[in-house]
DNA sequence: GAAATTTACTGAACCGGATAAGTTGGAGAG
DNA sequence: CTCTCCAACTTATCCGGTTCAGTAAATTTC
């Protein structure tokens, strides 16, 4: 089968390719009438126009990458990245964007991979996730010039546009909610340590307790895997003055951390409350349900796209908080037994 | 920046565009020391050729297409898609094809998407999840003359190729070792029945349960969500002869269903043996850790991948069968108590 | 040592759109 | 009634690769 290309239509439509493509593309230089004609026309023959030939003679290559660094393990089970992707598919198809998927193993072959799809000229702009301090990609997109959004800040990303939600404000709510059912040895299981975002939390976890009077705020640092988590959480649990709360940076963690405590003969919520970071269908699933910090995950990654889009036609640098995360109790939150 | 282009190599290392050409794609038509001067001067000036340039002149698009067919809620949580997706990346990515995914809400709009993606070449093959009987995508496939690989079969796919695994060797195993514990009513919570692999597998699972003598292997359908999964085993648990082992077509319904089991104060493994179908990190995070059956998912994706990429470069079709999914007992099933 | 063949290139056409620079025919102004 | 202007086109060029046809020099063949 023959793709058809305008030539075919300006064939039947007895014009010129150049008519053609103006009628297709909304752009004045043909009448009414005629845009009609090849528009009917091109229907008909289910014409779509041949992107490579598009993004060669000067338009965009209307599609957009993204680079996905976690190892496969991870991938496959942390719900966040295949949310986000919905998200931003939603918007994309909307406007006939391709998404481009990479997975990779390290943030410098993120960049080789950015570096190449810009001298391939195969995508318009990249969504960059994972935002770290002096973060090396950043100034690699300034220099390229590549459109982009960053999602995991807010940090200092200079002309490129950012979509975060304010995680500090999340937590701190989570350990007041905390500390009013009575708690005072909270401690936390965190991400990646070297993600700005979870640095954040971190930092606000601190603060928080601090001003509690709290001076326990321990955090163990962990790599969002279900094994790490319970890990962090059995080297929680075996110390002398152990939580009567931690709360996860992630949802995996967090299910992992209630298998060890049922596991040690701990009751949840009784012995121990467990909250967990970004709510999914998993929090809900386990039982005790878990109590979790919920986002629209998928409405943050539309909220990116449309930035990204928006950059990409060359529109002002937006700088948008998406939805802050909100506490939904379930069943694993209860005051500590006295 | 400027983006690099073959005419600026072949001005630095004086000659013409077309022996560039030659040269970097290992044709015949230059001297081996022309060949490594231009080779030289690419990598310096670190070139990559404009996809949609090499596109437009026939050559491949140097991209494969994956469309996701399942509500957002689904995809996040379910490991398969992701694991998958990390297989054929490892084997795409070495080869330096891009994945351009699509999330869709129906079959028809795969159709159209596959359409749209032939018209405008921007893609080389597709992978096709989620076979079901009489696949209208067959047909328009073989009509565009679009290579793909299908995943989920074995059916009918006339001339092209096919990755799928020994489903019914996989259920059959797992009755068989569920009846040496002494289980005599085992019931099965399926996936989305218009799948041909679920079919596959109630067949098997009926045709060992008669076998065995077992007269009532029921399937509850479902659709791989959690919510469905633990309503259907809540509807299991409420008979009279309820059974004492379920097998689950996905490793959320099954974490699902113990939750439920759990709710409902049956003990697993002692009143009730749980095997999940699918082995991702979540069935070893629950307490007990659940059996289930293990395959290799992303080394799945990666025979997908490598079966495509051959149809794509015209070699003859294939029709491979990827390991067969092995039970790997967990804490999830034992003998019923008396 | 002249003819035939091979090697190592060059030049130009081509892929399918976008678009700048003409070219018409007809309406409106003077 | 002519001149201007504009809408509605056409023509030609460009994007950056691939590839085919041609060509000059080097090498082989008899």
């Amino acid at each position: 089968m023959k793709r058809p290309t305008i030539a075919d239509i300006a064939r039947r439509a007895g014009v010129s390719k150049g008519a053609v493509s103006y009628a297709l593309n909304g752009q004045p230089g043909v009448s009414e009438a005629t845009r009609q004609r090849i528009v009917a026309i091109a229907q008909e023959i289910g014409f779509n126009p041949n992107s490579a030939a598009r993004a060669l003679s000067g338009a965009s290559a209307r599609a957009v990458g993204l680079t996905l660094c976690r190892p496969a393990r991870i991938l496959s089970i942390e719900p966040f990245f295949m949310g986000l992707i919905s998200g931003f598919e939603a918007e994309l198809a909307a406007r006939s964007y391709a998404l481009t998927l990479q997975v990779v193993a390290t943030p410098e072959q993120e960049i080789e991979v950015y570096r190449r799809w810009w001298g391939e000229r195969r995508i318009d702009g990249v969504i960059v996730t994972d935002l770290r301090e002096d973060d090396q990609r950043i100034p690699v997109l300034h220099q390229l010039q590549l459109p982009a959004v960053v999602i995991g800040g807010p940090g200092d990303t200079g002309r490129i546009a950012q979509v975060w939600s304010d995680d500090a404000g999340a937590i701190t709510e989570t350990v007041r909610y905390l500390v009013a059912l009575g708690h005072r040895r909270i401690a936390r299981v965190g991400g990646l340590p070297d993600l700005l975002h979870t640095q954040t939390r971190t930092r606000a976890f601190n603060d928080i307790c601090t001003a509690l009077g709290l001076n326990e705020a321990v955090t163990m640092p962990s790599d969002y895997t279900g094994e790490e988590g319970g890990r962090a959480t059995r080297r929680l649990l075996i110390g002398a003055d152990r939580p009567t709360a931690v709360i996860y940076d992630n949802d995996v963690m967090a299910v992992a951390g209630l298998a060890v405590a049922q596991e040690m003969g701990l009751a949840v919520p009784g012995d121990l409350s467990i909250v967990a970071w970004d709510d999914s269908p998993l929090c809900s699933l386990v039982h005790p349900p878990l109590t979790a910090l919920s986002r629209d995950i998928a409405e943050y990654g539309a909220h990116a796209a449309r930035e990204l889009l928006a950059a990409i036609d060359g529109k002002p640098v937006g700088n948008v908080e998406a939805g802050t995360a909100h506490l939904t109790p379930r069943g694993s939150t209860a005051p500590p037994r006295a």
